[in-house]
DNA sequence: TCTGTATATTCGGGTATGCGAATACACGAG
DNA sequence: CTCGTGTATTCGCATACCCGAATATACAGA
């Protein structure tokens, strides 16, 4: 029995794969490329690789207003980019995964082997 | 002798460090990242690491309009992400370094291990 | 509870970005 | 040169994004 069914006159699998790797790279650009779109969340990303930091600390380190900063930190929080933890009336942020910064890492290459 | 000048009353080399950072990131955002940044652009870089294309057929392979696709190859070219070559009335575009699929392969690990 | 510090959110406006539609350009065939 | 196909660009508009300023919330200490 089949469980899913297909609009006429389509092609079954072909079509379904570019569907998927469509829905996947619509998925991806949600949720991390959009998030790098903005210099200033990458400086806050390789900031935190530098080690975990607290709002204050990236503040100074970027030399931009706070509410500024922690506008972007919500940016990548949503996109669990980043992790929180509370350390009493602040907040100290850490990078989530750090193959976020390999990546950046690539095209910067990219960009000096161009 | 000191070949380099600084401004008085700043760190030497941290802040030094930090400006390069920033420019280099700069860089890296205007060059790739803000390419990166609309689904589409993605989904052509994925389709022509494939293999070349014609215009033709990414429009047909993404199912967007033809200039849709040629305004999205402009952005990508004018960032040398893609090559372009004539072959009669048609151009064929091409990935220009597949290290780009390679950081984008890593985004989608991240996505999928956390 | 009241205060001060640290962080988060909201609001308004300026700017950038993507798209559809129409059009302009490039090339080969005849 | 003219035509048809393939590609690129322009225009107008709608939307999304970023920021500064102001404000709201969370927490520790007195």
């Amino acid at each position: 029995m089949r469980i899913v069914e297909y609009p006429p006159g389509r092609r079954e699998w072909g079509e379904s794969l570019d569907e998927r790797l469509e829905q996947e790279v619509n998925l991806l650009h949600a949720s991390i490329c959009a998030a790098l779109a903005d210099p200033k969340r990458i400086l806050i990303l390789y900031a935190l690789h530098e080690g975990p930091k607290t709002v204050s600390e990236l503040t100074e380190a970027l030399d931009v207003p706070q509410p500024t900063v922690s506008r972007h930190l919500k940016v990548l929080r949503e996109r669990r980019l980043v992790m929180t933890e509370r350390e009493g009336t602040s907040v100290r942020y850490s990078l989530a995964d750090d193959r976020v910064i390999s990546a950046l890492d690539t095209m910067r290459a990219v960009l000096m082997g161009g």
